[in-house]
RNA sequence: GCUGAGGUAGCCUAGCCCGGCAAGGCGCCAGCCUUGAGAGCUGGUGGCGGCAACGCCACGGGAGUUCGAAUCUCCCCCUCAGCGCCA
């Protein structure tokens, strides 16, 4: 949610920066809000004051009582109130409702360094690293490879499941858990505190960390239950200070959160329809800060230094790119992504997402921070940055790594959590 | 799932039976005192609207009764404890 005094004071500025998303909607709900706002405070002016009269009568009343001297004329005039103040109230509270719902609509301020643009396609890259060089001819899908090695079943889980599932089996699941054990020990050793949160959310919490539209189309609900599958662990990191005020001298808090992540819809289907790059389904290790307004920009870098490293270490090229207005999404206020090189794809591919949220999330969330035993209006900047997915990273491994006679060379930097196994080669059939 | 106890300001608590301006403590801020810190003493402390004077609001949420609800009635939510079930 945008800051409502910085609305009321500085409308053109708001309504210039959520111009650059090229959205006219956006700038419909921005006046409509604004028009919401104003009826609101003339409206609360009127009920305030019939509120007062009603206490002030409720007051001479109560005297007149205590002496020993009710009077009529008192009554009954205090009776005419609760007509008038009932119709004031119903129609202030259905103001402020329209305005905060409307309120909820209105996507984040983009910060001054996001190109502008129309969609990913006009993204602008800002680093590469490594050389892309293209695979030869006979690399295979990282997903036929993977059957070829028995190390998964995509017809089986599509029956079981339905497309977009998957079993991994064998020597694979433990790379999955290597890429996973080996993100976390690096964010550990950079001050990040391990985190497994719950996999599930309460609505109300999930409106503070998400687009409203995501409800729809990107989360599982559970039926019968006030519950939603999380899409990301950043949801239920975001939500874990609801709330609350954090203690500034407490700041940054920086958290890693591993889970599961659920999403329902998972785009266009394309080359490899069959294999993990798009499913329903995936584990990732979450970077996740909680800090001071003027320390976000120089986390946002600190966060993609370290989604990175990740791949640098494990040798996959890698391009960064600053994502353009037009693609940049609801909450974030800035965003890189980094497209690993797929050689057989001959392509860069989006394998982490990096946000910077400012107070979007935070003011959704009714988290505030401020000195301890004190009361803050400040509120704290969060953001987050994939550390690892393993279904893209184990993707582009399986592409990059492979060889001609379809074994596949492990990375060595997970050669630690990965007792001893250092290529991938089929497996019996079962 | 059952039973019980609860939800009051940044935190902890009283008030509820019996309706009439929400009391106290902790923390925090300021002043006094002190070589300094602490202690002690005094004052202050949340949100919204308003240029301001000031007013209104705030007792989990909603509805009702009433001139007036933290307090009475109804519905709902959440937390904790015990029991049950369970990897």
């Amino acid at each position: 949610m945008i800051d409502l005094e910085l609305l009321r004071k500085e409308p053109a500025r708001v309504e210039e920066n959520l111009g650059r998303r090229r959205n006219p909607e956006y700038l419909r709900l921005l006046s409509e809000a604004r028009e919401k706002d104003a009826a609101w405070r003339a409206c609360l002016l009127e009920a305030d004051g019939l509120r007062r009269k009603r206490n002030e009568l409720g007051r001479a009343i109560a005297g007149a009582r205590t002496r020993g001297d009710p009077s009529e004329t008192l009554d009954a005039e205090a009776k005419s109130i609760p007509q008038s103040m009932k119709e004031v109230e119903a129609r202030e509270a259905q103001l402020l409702a329209a305005r905060d719902a409307l309120l909820l609509r209105i996507p984040n301020l983009l910060d001054d360094s996001v190109p502008f643009g129309k969609d990913d396609s006009e993204n602008v890259v800002v680093a590469t690293w490594g050389e892309a060089v293209a695979g030869a001819p006979g690399l295979k899908p990282h997903g036929e490879i993977l059957e070829a090695l028995g190390m998964a079943e995509f017809d089986r889980a599509h029956r079981s499941s339905g497309s977009g599932f998957y079993y991994l089996k064998g020597p694979i699941v433990l790379v999955d858990f290597a890429l996973q054990r080996f993100a976390l020990d690096l964010l550990i050793e950079r001050g990040f505190t391990p985190v497994v949160p719950p996999y599930m959310l309460r609505r109300a919490p999930y409106e503070g960390v998400t687009d409203l539209a995501d409800f729809e189309n990107v989360m599982y609900k559970v039926e019968g239950e006030d519950l939603y599958l999380i899409a990301t662990s950043e949801h239920p990191l975001a939500a874990l200070y609801r709330g609350e005020i954090l203690d500034e001298d407490r700041l940054p808090i920086r958290l890693a959160g591993v889970s599961t992540n659920f999403r329902k819809e998972i785009g266009g289907h394309g080359v490899d329809q069959k294999g993990v790059f798009r499913v329903h389904q995936f584990q990732k290790v979450e970077q996740f800060v909680f800090c001071r307004p003027e320390q976000s920009a120089a986390f946002h870098e600190e966060l993609r230094t370290n989604a990175e490293e990740v791949f640098r270490r494990l040798k996959v090229p890698y391009r960064v790119v600053n994502v353009c207005t037009g693609d940049v999404g609801t909450v974030a206020a800035k965003k890189y992504d980094i497209e690993a090189w797929f050689p057989r794809q001959k392509a860069y591919r989006e394998v982490v997402s990096c946000s910077n949220c400012t107070d979007y999330q935070s003011r959704r969330l009714g988290i505030r921070m401020g000195k301890a035993g004190r009361t803050g209006k400040v509120v704290p900047h969060t953001l987050n940055s994939t550390a690892v997915a393993t279904s893209r990273a184990l993707a582009v491994i399986l592409e990059q790594y492979q060889r001609p006679d379809g074994s596949v060379q492990l990375p060595e930097v997970l050669r630690p959590y990965l007792g001893g196994l250092r290529e991938l080669t089929p497996v019996a059939a079962s």
